[in-house]
DNA sequence: TCTGGGGTCCTAGGACCC
DNA sequence: TCTGGGGTCCTAGGACCC
């Protein structure tokens, strides 16, 4: 058996943990810069607000029904994250962190136990640690536990905790659930099921498995294997190397001059560096994108994008942000006017020689030298010390193309300055 | 005026090998 | 008219997830 946990409208919760004058009123979160709500307190869904709005077209909504909106708080909603997954982690021996708010418990062993009792204490135990209300779906496949899930969300009946034992349990909840909100089922697949006139999970799970192989490929084929009680999908309880990293942000405003894009692509190849050390890879290749909003029918839409081979695996800030600079300079167009851009670093491996392809002529294998480890090592240590960024190289810098971010929220459990703000 | 960010996996098709 | 058989590797693009 498999329990899928996983945080009511999560960042919302967030918000609303340290700031009880929130509850009972609509909250929404916005993405970076400000632009579409990503997330939304039960108040404000049952407002018809939808998720990924951009906010110019709710705006109205907003104001006439107060409703408290801010800007995303990744320090906070990260933070809190670990504070759920530690809880968790004391609950069943086996778990899988499946997502920012979502993680799997490995029940098996739990026979012994009333597994809906046992879903209860999650709940009641993440709420005492946290103040974060969750939602557990306890079933023999992740696939039905996705499902139990959503039931335990969708009815109050439930009182969070939905149970799925027997075949008449799975095949009712199956039977109750649209094929397009089955884990795995997206827009494209569901198009192609209505169109076959299978509707729900259950049509899916009776379907013509040769037909699912054929048409859903092997993923959905597991998918439905799933549905019908074969466990195809493990509790991963490590998880798996990164295989890319990635920083890309939307700007406040136009940016029209190689020196601003110039920052904002210096500042995320430099992030990509730090997220790099943080986990201990090295990486071979650097891609760079720059482009003008999708939305703007004045201008023709430029969109470049290039990659680069580095000189060698290298975690090092500088090399990085130096490749970057490189790109920039190919792909820079002069009179357009850039909303976006973004690095990313690919081609990783793990910084220990141990585990890397080396050259046959190891000895000459070139990296990052011991000074620039030295280097790095000091700079993330001091900025562990005294907050991101006390720190950085000078090209890293957000004049000029800073996102928008004006109702973000203290950082309560990161900084101290900001706790003292909340006290007033 | 204003529209997110960060990932993974799979397949088809082309280029190449003998 | 008709033109072999069996592979690998890489990439772009599409699908999915949160």
């Amino acid at each position: 058996m498999f329990a899928l946990v996983d945080c009511n409208n999560f960042y919302a919760s967030c918000e609303r943990v340290f700031n009880p004058a929130l509850r009972n009123r609509p909250v929404v979160v916005l993405s970076n810069n400000d632009g579409c709500i990503i997330a939304r307190s039960e108040e404000a869904k049952a407002l018809g607000i939808k998720m990924g709005t951009p906010m110019f077209k709710c705006r109205d909504v907003l104001l006439q029904q107060k409703v408290a909106v801010f800007s995303s708080n990744y320090s906070l909603y990260g933070d809190m994250s670990s504070r759920v997954m530690t809880t968790l982690a004391g609950l069943a021996p086996d778990i899988e962190l499946y997502s920012i708010d979502e993680a799997f418990l490995d029940m098996s062993g739990f026979g012994r136990y009333d597994l809906t009792e046992y879903g209860r204490l999650i709940r009641r135990t993440v709420h005492q640690h946290t103040g974060i209300p969750v939602c557990v779906g306890i079933a023999p496949t992740k696939t039905l536990a996705k499902i139990a899930n959503r039931l335990a969300k969708k009815s109050p009946d439930y009182q969070g905790v939905c149970l799925l034992n027997s075949d008449e349990e799975v095949r009712r909840a199956l039977s109750m659930t649209k094929v397009e909100d089955v884990w795995g089922i997206g827009r494209q697949l569901s198009k192609l099921l209505y169109a076959r006139n299978i509707n729900t999970a259950a049509d899916l799970a009776a379907a013509p498995a040769t037909w699912v192989r054929k048409h859903l490929h092997i993923t959905g084929a597991r998918v439905q294997a799933e549905l019908t009680g074969h466990s195809c999908l493990p509790i991963e309880l490590v998880r798996p190397a990164k295989q890319g990293i990635c920083t890309s942000r939307s700007f406040g405003q136009s940016v029209k001059t190689w020196d601003d894009l110039h920052r904002a692509v210096a500042t995320f190849a430099g992030k990509c560096a730090v997220k790099l050390r943080k986990e201990q890879a090295v990486a071979l290749m650097l891609t760079l994108f720059i482009g003008t909003s999708p939305f703007d029918d004045q201008q023709a839409r430029y969109w470049g994008t290039k990659t680069i081979a580095l000189p060698y695996p290298t975690q090092d800030s500088m090399t990085l942000i130096r490749a970057a600079q490189s790109l920039l300079d190919l792909l820079f167009r002069r009179g357009c006017a850039y909303r976006k851009a973004g690095v990313i670093v690919s081609e990783l491996s793990p910084v220990e020689l141990a585990g890397r392809t080396l050259s046959l002529f190891a000895d000459d294998e070139p990296a990052d030298s011991e000074q620039s480890k030295k280097l790095m090592k000091v700079m993330d240590g001091i900025n562990e010390l005294y907050g991101r960024g006390a720190v950085r190289l000078a090209s890293e810098n957000s004049v000029g193309w800073k996102p928008n971010q004006e109702r973000l929220s203290p950082c309560c459990t990161t900084r101290w300055s900001d706790i003292m703000e909340v006290k007033g």
